[in-house]
Order: C-alpha cells, then sequence, then structure tokens
DNA sequence: CGAGCACTTGAAAGATTTCAAGTCCAGTGG
DNA sequence: CCACTGGACTTGAAATCTTTCAAGTGCTCG
C-alpha cells in the first residue's frame, strides 16, 4: 500500500502529478486498511453552510466525504477567514487531528458523510500495522499540501493563485470532464482560500474570460486553454 | 513535510499558555520512544548556507537538530522563495516526510545535527506502538503549525506577521531570556519566511523600534512592551 | 413581481513592493 | 592599527498590485 503512494510520488516535478498525488490516498490496498473501520462508520448528512464540527471541539469522530463540499475554516477575532482547504468526495477529515481540531468544518453545499469514533481509529491503529502507516502517509501528503499553499500565500500573485485553484480543482473535482468545473464553493470561498478578496476573484477571473482562457456560466467554469492556465501558475523549480 | 514537533502556533484562548502546551508534547515516555532510534544516529556539522538536503531529494535520513538553525526552503523557477519553517535545536527534521522531500533544507548558521537513516526509523516503527504513535502526533503536530501559517500568509498584514514572529521566536529560540532575541537569521529569511520584502521587514521592525516596543541591535532584537506585540500579532478567535 | 443574494465592474485609496541610495559593521590587507 | 571593501541592513520615493468603497447586474425564491 505504501508502495503505491511512493510510486506516485516519484512522478515528482511535473505539477499535475504532484498535485493529483495529494489526493490519490484512497488506493486499493489502502481502501483495505481503512475498511476495517467500516464496520464502526454512521452515515450523516449536513446541510450547506452547517458546521460539521467548531473550531476548538474535541476530535470526537472522523470522517469521509461520500457526496458534496466540505470547508476546513480559521476565524480570526475581527473576522478575517482563511480556508484551509476544500474537501471533496474520498477525501478524509480529521484523521491527523490531535485531541481537538484547531480549525472549523463546514458544509460547502449539501454533504454525506460517514463518520468514525476516533478511539475506534486509535485503538485500531494500534494493533494494525498497515493502518498506523496509512494514517501517518495521510498525514504526511495532508502536510504536502499544505507547504505548496504556503508557497501559494507567501509568494503567488493573484493571477497565478487563481490559475493554480483552477487547475487543481480540474483534477479534484469529481467529473471534471471535459475541462468543465462545477465549482460548488462560491467566490467568497475561493477569495478567503487564496488570500484574496471576491472582487479580486472577480477581476482575475473576468480577465481570464476575456482572454479566452476560461469560460463562465456562474458557477461552472470551462477551462478553454489549460497550457495557458499551467504557465500561469506558476509551479515550483523541479 | 517539515519535523517541527515541539511547536506549533496553536491560537486558540490565551494563545502563550497554548504554545507551552503544546511544548510539552514531549513527555518523558514519548523521548523514550524517540531514545530507541539513538543508537543508529551519527553526528554531523553543516556550515553556514550549506545544503542539509535538496528539493526533491530521496529521504533517505532523518535528523534532529542538537544546535544552530535550520530553514526550509522552496524556490520557483523565476527565484522566488518560501521559507516554510526555522528549525531550532531539539527540533526534527524528515520524520514526516514521504519518501521525497518537497523542500530544500539549508544551514541557517553552523549546525550540529543527529542523523538516523530512514529505514531504521520505518523498521522500529513498525514494531514498536508508541513510537509510531509519536511519529503520527508529530506529524499532525506539523500540521497544525503548517495551517496557523496559512492564517498568517493568507490573511494577516506585514506587521501583523512580523509582531507574530518575534512572539514565536521568543518562545522557541534557545536562551530568549528576558525577552532577547538572537536572531540566528537574517533580515532576507525572516521575509522569505513571512511571506514579505526585506525592505517591508526592515521598515516594520524600524516602526516597532520607533514606537518603543523593540530594540534592535543588528541580529538581537529586545522585546520591550509584549503586550503591545500581541495585540499586534492578531491571534485566532477562540 | 419584488427582495435578496451572489457576482461584476469601476474608481479611489492603501499597503507593499520596487528602485535607489545610503549606513553600518566585520573582516582583510597594508 | 587603520583604511578599505563587501555584505547586511535601512530608509526614501515612486510604482504597482490589491483592497476598499460604491454601484449595478442578474438570477432565484417567495
Amino acid at each position: 500500500m505504501q508502495a503505491t503512494i511512493q510510486r506516485t510520488e516519484q512522478r515528482f516535478g511535473n505539477a499535475a502529478a504532484q498535485r493529483s498525488v495529494l489526493r490519490s490516498a484512497i488506493t486499493p490496498a489502502s481502501r483495505d486498511a481503512l475498511a476495517l473501520l467500516e464496520q464502526f462508520g454512521t452515515t450523516i448528512s449536513v446541510h450547506a453552510d452547517r458546521e460539521i464540527h467548531g473550531q476548538g471541539d474535541a476530535a470526537a469522530y472522523c470522517y469521509r466525504i461520500v457526496t458534496g463540499c466540505v470547508r476546513t475554516v480559521k476565524l480570526m477575532e475581527d473576522g478575517r477567514r482563511q480556508i484551509g482547504e476544500f474537501l471533496m468526495a474520498g477525501d478524509l477529515l480529521g484523521f491527523d487531528a490531535l485531541d481537538t481540531f484547531d480549525f472549523a468544518a463546514e458544509a460547502v453545499c449539501d454533504v454525506t458523510l460517514r463518520r468514525y469514533p476516533r478511539r475506534m481509529v486509535d485503538a485500531l491503529a494500534e494493533s494494525n500495522v498497515a493502518l498506523t502507516r496509512r494514517l501517518r502517509d495521510m498525514t504526511s501528503i495532508s502536510l504536502r499540501t499544505a507547504h505548496a499553499r504556503l508557497v501559494l500565500l507567501g509568494r503567488k500573485t493573484a493571477s497565478e493563485r487563481i490559475a493554480s485553484f483552477l487547475l487543481e480543482m480540474a483534477e479534484r473535482l469529481p467529473g471534471a470532464h471535459d475541462h468543465v468545473l462545477d465549482l460548488p464553493m462560491g467566490r467568497t470561498d475561493i477569495a478567503d482560500h487564496l488570500g484574496l478578496t471576491i472582487e479580486t476573484v472577480c477581476r482575475v477571473l473576468g480577465h481570464l474570460r476575456r482572454e479566452g482562457t476560461i469560460a463562465i456560466e456562474r458557477s461552472s467554469i470551462t477551462i478553454r486553454n489549460d497550457v495557458a492556465l499551467q504557465q500561469m501558475a506558476s509551479e515550483l523549480r523541479h
């Protein structure tokens, strides 16, 4: 199982490959390790904009997103907001928490989740080496994602951030066929994820549309020129 | 994939109190778990500005910083640079890596490291539950640190970033007694860590000095008013 | 059909960066 | 021992990018 992850990781340097790695968490073998948990799982539904867990809550459960989209949110005193990441179907939430969450998780749209008691996860991890290893690798992958975002937020321009975001969504959104992205999140969420204002997000998207790089229809964006987007995204040196 | 263990920018509630909480993550028991590795360790020295490992290198070793300061670096094609974090004596590096590093690690000043073969770490982890658990928690803590930095880079102003940085250093620098910080890193490193330019770093520091909040003597900064700094840092809502 | 909300777009304001000089030491060589 | 040189750090002024403030559009829902 770990072999699968490692093999994928070899394709380093190719930005697209790198991104997909971050989400390809569910390989056949690793699904087996996680499958042990299934018997302890409960399926729950959460409506759009409802909280799944709050910032500072005890980490009593872990989750797997079955359908829909979830955002992880940190709020500052004055209301400034940072969305750490968007989680899509198949993504996991809370498996790498300590005993409390340091961010809230909210449903972006109506979502279905599979929920597992954390102490079952911990108990199983104690006795199952494969699962343990799997959990550690998953957390490492989350960390790698976070580090890529540090570069995005610390060093990229607004256009580069938007381009990177669109390319990431093109790979991660379920059914993003033919370069058509049905974005579940609004412009405000995108802005709070990319460290921009909603106006800047709109302006950059508008610019890309006028250039012919993308087409926009409300929440659906079609990538018309992904080479242009990739150049604009300025990925890391390799 | 940074491997800072005992530190975290955990920011709920009283930021200072919270920070020390995670420091105590290194309990006697957990130190014992890591102590198993000691027999496989080698001590090495690296001169200032030399590379410890490159971006993309196979993760053959893990490290513990014995003395000095290390920076983790990501470079973009055009030379823009992001420093993920600074590691101080006692911090760990590479324990949460996958099979390659996605960032370089460089000595900020002359450093002494203790180096452990990764496969020994993995082998021990397979058979030792305490160590395994310890590794997972360490990675989770790194992740929490990274998330706090996402807020800093995505939503804080230049002054807030500098204030947060100084407060973090006040806690993490070995021997930061009496609010005197001997910063091992230069202004350029600080800028590349905080997503700013060197000029902005200088200007904000100069402003704080003129205000009487800090005093500056080359690489040594004295905090004269830490309440002012804490207010300026704008920590997270709790 | 009107209200409300999300999204757009324009114009002015503001924060940070860029460009350009300096200043201040530490180390070097005379 | 002292002047000199290079690098790190400061500081000022103009340029630039993004935000803020303001309006306006368009769609959805009641």
